[in-house]
DNA sequence: CAGTGATCATCA
DNA sequence: TGATGATCACTG
């Protein structure tokens, strides 16, 4: 196990010597079995990364470096840099949420500082081939936190008003609503239409692509083109 | 079951 | 080809 970094500079120092090696020889060096591919281990590019960068395993709903208040992301990203996939942040509360503000939200506090791991993800390439890049320190700029907010509080009034089932992914311009559960016919608790308690697909909060390319983009100073 | 880590698979 | 809805593994 590698120990928790202390300092914002310990973790950045430790993920910057990461870039450029590949995921094999990343798992090889903490002697982890790679798999052919992520099918069947969706999750195994960010354990990987958690497991090299010595943040504390576990399914906590906390940031992952709690003490430095980073969060930890992996991104897999295209040939020309851009993000693949959507962003995972944390589950959408359902219930209890009288009262909630975006200010005092669990996806505002994930998303207050985020390191970003970016990863090799065309399916093209073997996992135990694909190469980290460079990492980044990202805290959202006064736009970006407006338009965060601006979905979060649109969502919510869904939730709120009892309406579950009107939500779909198209909703949310930065940030959408989308099923986080191991199967569709996973239920958890929710409100109906007339305040009742109701059985529903859990949902998860993602940062759309379009979102998280910018905030590569903006780092690393490439045009949208690419 | 809920939450962590996400990507897969399919269709417009 | 991109986006949506579905899904996989694991832990507490």
């Amino acid at each position: 196990m590698i120990p928790a970094p202390t300092t914002e500079q310990e973790l950045l120092d430790r993920a910057y010597a990461l870039a450029g090696f590949t995921l094999g020889e990343l798992a090889s060096q903490r002697d982890i079995a790679c798999p052919a591919d992520l099918r069947r281990e969706k999750g195994w590019v960010g354990m990987l990364l958690e497991n090299c960068l010595g943040a504390t395993a576990g399914s906590k709903p906390e940031q992952d470096f709690q003490d430095l208040g980073i969060e930890l992301k992996s991104i897999p990203i295209s040939h020309s840099g851009k993000p693949l996939e959507t962003t995972f942040v944390c589950v959408a509360p359902l219930t209890g949420v009288h009262g909630l503000t975006w200010e005092s939200s669990h996806i505002r506090n994930k998303l207050s500082k985020v390191l970003w791991v970016p990863v090799e993800g065309e399916r093209e390439i073997p996992v135990s081939e694909r190469r980290v890049g460079m990492p980044l320190i990202w805290q959202p700029s006064q736009e970006e936190e407006k338009q965060l907010k601006a979905d979060w509080e649109e969502l919510m009034e869904f939730i709120v008003l009892g309406k579950i089932h009107e939500i779909s992914a198209k909703h949310g311009e930065f940030m959408q609503l989308r099923p986080k559960a191991a199967n569709s016919k996973v239920k958890t608790e929710a409100y109906g239409a007339n305040g009742q308690p109701i059985k529903t697909l859990p949902r998860g909060f993602y940062l759309r692509t379009q979102f998280t390319a910018r905030i590569l983009a903006r780092h690393f100073l490439l045009s949208d083109s690419e």
